[in-house]
DNA sequence: TAGATTGTTAATCGATTAACAATC
DNA sequence: TAGATTGTTAATCGATTAACAATC
């Protein structure tokens, strides 16, 4: 089996998860031990749950609730209270019994778990359509994330500005990514220029790739990817309609 | 437990694929008796790849490749040969010992099973930047799938013309659909009108769900949904980041 | 205190993989 | 025929759930 990039990174990633638990949880103490042993591998499911917890979590906020159940939050999500706990259960004790837990806190304990609590530049390669879209992508506003440069191959573009930011030439995009220390890229180029935009983002030192293209990417095993395909989500949807 | 949209149908849908599977086999014999016994329950995981095997068989017959082993195929895709071959063995018989796959049987067989030989139209709903992106979007141009009618319920932009078709109103869309006879809808809309908006799809008759929204969609067991969620792909990514 | 709800364990369920007889 | 590769089974691995003691 050769090194391949996969959306599902299952066997890779033993992440010490300890620097993203806060160490001074106020009341809510953490146990470490516990947590030592569990770090070792988290599933990838657990992880690509989280998002949906703090998104969730945010709207609780929004409505001025203080405090939640596994079950109301279960209910909400559309899971089991039982994974709920059993996710958070990886990560350390959140709530208190009788009570649930605090909206507030636990939002910020999973945004950290996450590490989110810092702002994350991007890279968007490929300026087509497609890149200016993801460009001017509005829900990119509230999150952690931010595209801090563009690149196309193609010289009538460059220098084209687009949401406030210049399109430059692919030949710089190693160099701004190290020099900017940016470690996340989107890949928003026709599909059969996606696998060396890979190689350059790679090269550049990313650690993961939103990937727009319709193509398997080939990345070593420190990079994640996740792929955005409408065409595959609605292809294994039709799979259940009847007529 | 509530009735509530999963991304992941797991329980759901009692398909019955034998109309999917073509009886004509030239001489791959099918074999129905156990495709009879397996039908009840193909997990949604298999049904979910499948499309990603189509688009890499695509990518053989323009290659002119005209036969591959399931280790080829493993290869290509980055999983196990004998989770393919495991998969296809859901549906039927289609290879041939010692010669493997005839690419271009097996990707009609595939995109037979996944009803992706017919064209499905499709509304969209939402209007905004990412509704004119998403009616913009190149990538359906060469699938099964075709936006047929925009709807939005500002009353400033019906009329509007995007890629050839005007904009509606949102009170149209019931009617539309049923007329149509559409079974497929995207929703583009803000966050706070993406639960009306399936509600409105569900009564129009909607099947497939599309979701841009950021929201966790409450819908009948016989509609399916998938979400297209850049930022949480995101989040999700930077756990496993090291710097 | 009594009631509620957590965190965790063991049991269940489901998906992947390895292995190989069947067969092209 | 000999070599290659399928389709399928049983074994393994992993994820979800139910249940409940701990405890707020």
């Amino acid at each position: 089996m050769p090194a391949i990039a996969r959306t599902t990174p299952i066997e890779r990633q033993i992440e010490s998860v300890s620097s993203a638990t806060p160490s001074y949880g106020v009341d809510m103490d953490l146990d470490d031990e516990e947590d030592e042993l569990n770090n070792l591998n988290i599933p990838d499911v657990v992880i690509r749950r989280l998002p949906i917890y703090v998104r969730t979590l945010h709207s609780l906020i929004e409505h001025g609730q203080v405090s939640v159940s596994s079950e109301e939050l279960a209910t909400l999500i559309g899971v089991t209270a039982a994974q709920i706990r059993r996710d958070l259960s990886y990560f350390g004790k959140f709530g208190k019994q009788g009570r649930g837990y605090d909206v507030g806190y636990l939002s910020n304990t999973v945004e950290r778990i996450l590490k989110l609590d810092r702002t994350w530049n991007m890279v968007l390669c490929g300026m087509g359509k497609l890149g200016h879209a993801i460009a001017n992508y509005r829900g990119f506003m509230r999150s952690s994330f931010e595209i801090a440069a563009l690149f196309d191959s193609d010289e009538n573009l460059v220098g084209e500005e687009v949401n406030g930011h210049p399109i430059r030439p692919m030949r710089d995009l190693v160099e701004t990514m190290r020099r900017e220390h940016i470690q996340v890229g989107i890949i928003a180029t026709p599909r059969k220029n996606a696998q060396e935009t890979a190689d350059l983002l790679v090269a550049g030192g990313v650690q993961a790739i939103l990937n727009y293209a319709p193509v398997i990417l080939k990345v070593p095993d420190h990079v994640t990817v996740r792929e955005i395909d409408p065409v595959s989500a609605l292809q294994s949807m039709t799979y259940y309609i009847e007529d």
